[in-house]
DNA sequence: GTGAAAGCGCTAACAA
DNA sequence: TTGTTAGCGCTTTCAC
C-alpha cells in the first residue's frame, strides 16, 4: 500500500506538479510533445494512480450522488435505483444507495453521514419523519430530490405516481367485472402512497355506490398479514377480487394461499401494484399497476444534476401514470 | 451551499481548531468543561458538519469499501451484497455497490474509480479477464477479497460454493427418481460456477452409467435460451427432468412453459440454482439449490475487515456447500 | 488543557 | 509552454 503521488511523477518526469496535473487533466494544449511522453512515461512506470479524494477536497465536488432508499427489499425501490445509477453512469457521475429500512433514524443517519462524505446531491424517498432535516438542507441549499412520497409541503422537487387515480382504475375494472366484495391489502399507512392507494380504492367504491365495509381494508405490518388475511378470508362474505399495495404483500398473499389450497384467481381475483418479474411469466399470470419506475428514476436524476449544475429547478411535483396491465391466462 | 468549517467554529468558540479538532474526536479527557461547552455551541449554532475528505485525505482512511459485482440482476449477488452491507455497517463501514455487468472493461474502470476513490478495500465478484490488474492489487497489498468465482490461481482469499457437489447431487436425486432423460440449463461457461456445475453434472450421470448426450447441456446467452429450449424440447426425446443453472435462466424456462404451455412438474421436473422467493410460494413450488448467501457475504466482509485492520489473512479458499431444498408441493 | 504549525495530494491562478 | 504558490478542511505532533 505504497502510495505514488504527483510529485513522484512530477520528479520522475522532471517536471512540475502542475505540469502533471494539467496532463492528467488532459489539458494539452500548451504542452510540449516531449513533455507529454515523460509525463505519460513515469506514470506507467510508477503505477501512479491519481487520488480523487484530494482533488475533490480542492474542487468541492465528488462526482457522487446518494440515494437514500426507504426499504431496498421493494422491487420499485431498486428498479428507481438502477434507473438513476444508469443515467448518472453517463455523466459520469456515481450514486451511492443507502438503505433506511423505513427507519428515520437509519434516514437521518445516512443523509448527515453523506453530506459530510461531500456527496454532491441526494434522491431521498424520504420517511417524511425528519421534517427538520429536510429544511435545513433547503436552507442550505442543498441539491434534493424526493422520490415516491409526499412529506409534509416541502418545498422540493419531487417525483411521485399518480395513487389515487391507479388504484381508483384498478378497482373500477373489478366493479366493472361485477365484483362487489372487493378487498385492498397494503403494510401500514405510514407513508403517503400507501394512504393514497387506499383513498383511490375508497372514492372508486363511493362513486359506484358499493357496499361499503372496512374489514375489507388491510393495512398493518407484513408480519401480521398472515393473520389479518386468515381473518378476512374466514368471515362470511370473503372477498371476491384484492388489490395488493406492492410486491411484498404479493409475497404473502401467495404463502396465504399456499398455506389455504386457495388458487388464483378461482378464489379471487387479484391485481398487484408493482411490476413483478414473475407476473407476466407464472400461470396463471397476474394482473399488475406498473409505476413507471425507470422513467421516474431518470427524472429524479435528471432534475439532480440540473440542481448540481447550478440551473434553476423548479420545486414543482411531477405527477407519473401508471399503467395497468391485464393478464387473463 | 455556504460551508461551515472548524475554523469558524474555533473562532465562534474562541478556541483554536486542534481544539475542536479533540472535541470531535471524543478526546475530552484533559478539555476544559467550559471550552466543551463553549464548542458545542458554536456548533449547533452556526449549523456545522465536519467533512469527512478533508479527514480521510489526511488519516488515509475513508470508512468504505467497495463491491463489484458480476451481475446485479442475480439475485445471488444481491443477497450477498446485502449481507456485506450489514456487517459492515455494524463496523461503521460504508459498502459502496457497482455493477460490472459481466463486462470486464466496466469491471477495470469500477476497480480504478473505487481505488482513485480511497476506499478501504473490495470484495470482486471477478470476471477473471484482467489478471494483471488483479496482479497489481495483490502486488500493492491492497486488502481484497474474491467471491464466487475462481479467476486463475490468483493468490487471494476467496469464497465459493461447492458447485460441483450441489450439481451432483440434484442430478442424483434425479436419477433415484428414475430419470434418465437429464438436462442441464445454464448461461454461457465464461466464468467457474457454470462450468463446474455442468462438470458437476456429467460426473454424476457417468458414474450412474446414464447414457450421455450432449444435446441436454445448453449453455447460452439468456437471448438465446428460447431458441436452444425450444430445439431440445421438439426433439424425440426431451428431457424429463432439467436443472437450471440461476435464476436469470429460470425465468427464462417460466417465460418458455408458458408460452408453449406446458406445466412443471407434469412435462419436466425442475431443479434451480439459487434460493429463488418465489420457489417457496409458488404453486407446485420449485426445488432449489440455495446457497448461503448471507453467510458467504458475511465471510468475505470478515476476510476483507481484517485485512484493513492489517491483521494477517490467509489466501485460502473458503468453500461453502449448498442446500438441496426438495420441494413437491 | 490548549494552540501553532506542518502537511495529507491535489488544483488553479498567476508569473515567468 | 511550464513552474511557483497558495490553499481545500482536517488531524496531529509538539510547544507552551
Amino acid at each position: 500500500m505504497e502510495r505514488v503521488t504527483m510529485a513522484d511523477v512530477a520528479k520522475e518526469a522532471g517536471v512540475s506538479k502542475s505540469t502533471v496535473s494539467q496532463f492528467l487533466n488532459k489539458r494539452y494544449e500548451y504542452m510540449g510533445e516531449e513533455t507529454r511522453r515523460k509525463i505519460q512515461q513515469a506514470i506507467t512506470e510508477l503505477g501512479y494512480q491519481p487520488n480523487y479524494l484530494a482533488r475533490s477536497l480542492k474542487q468541492k465536488r465528488t462526482s457522487m450522488i446518494g440515494i437514500i432508499v426507504a426499504n431496498i427489499k421493494h422491487r420499485f425501490s431498486t428498479e428507481v435505483s438502477h434507473a438513476i445509477e444508469e443515467y448518472c453512469y453517463d455523466a459520469d457521475i456515481q450514486a451511492i444507495v443507502c438503505n433506511a429500512d423505513d427507519d428515520p433514524v437509519k434516514e437521518k443517519k445516512y443523509i448527515e453521514m453523506l453530506m459530510a462524505k461531500q456527496v454532491d446531491g441526494l434522491i431521498i424517498f424520504p420517511t417524511g419523519k425528519n421534517i427538520e432535516l429536510y429544511d435545513s438542507m433547503i436552507h442550505a441549499k442543498y441539491p434534493v430530490v424526493f422520490m415516491d412520497r409526499k412529506a409534509g409541503d416541502i418545498n422540493l422537487p419531487r417525483i411521485v405516481s399518480n395513487n389515487i387515480e391507479s388504484a381508483y382504475q384498478a378497482v373500477e375494472h373489478f366493479v366493472k367485472q361485477g365484483h362487489t366484495r372487493i378487498s385492498i391489502v397494503t403494510q401500514s399507512l405510514t407513508i403517503t402512497p400507501r394512504a393514497e392507494r387506499v383513498e383511490g380504492y375508497k372514492r372508486c367504491l363511493e362513486d359506484y355506490q358499493i357496499d361499503w365495509n372496512e374489514d375489507y381494508v388491510i393495512n398493518n405490518p407484513i408480519s401480521d398479514l398472515q393473520e389479518e388475511l386468515e381473518k378476512m378470508f374466514s368471515s362470511n362474505h370473503p372477498p371476491t377480487a384484492l388489490l395488493a399495495g406492492n410486491d411484498r404483500v404479493f409475497l404473502e398473499l401467495l404463502k396465504f394461499t399456499k398455506r389455504k389450497e386457495m388458487t388464483i384467481p378461482d378464489d379471487f381475483s387479484l391485481i398487484v401494484f408493482d411490476n413483478i418479474q414473475y407476473a407476466a411469466v407464472s400461470t396463471p399470470a397476474v394482473s399488475t399497476i406498473s409505476q413507471p419506475a425507470a422513467e421516474m428514476g431518470r427524472k429524479a436524476a435528471e432534475l439532480l444534476l440540473k440542481q448540481i449544475q447550478k440551473e434553476p429547478v423548479e420545486a414543482k411535483e411531477h405527477v407519473y401514470p401508471c399503467e395497468l396491465v391485464i393478464r387473463e391466462t
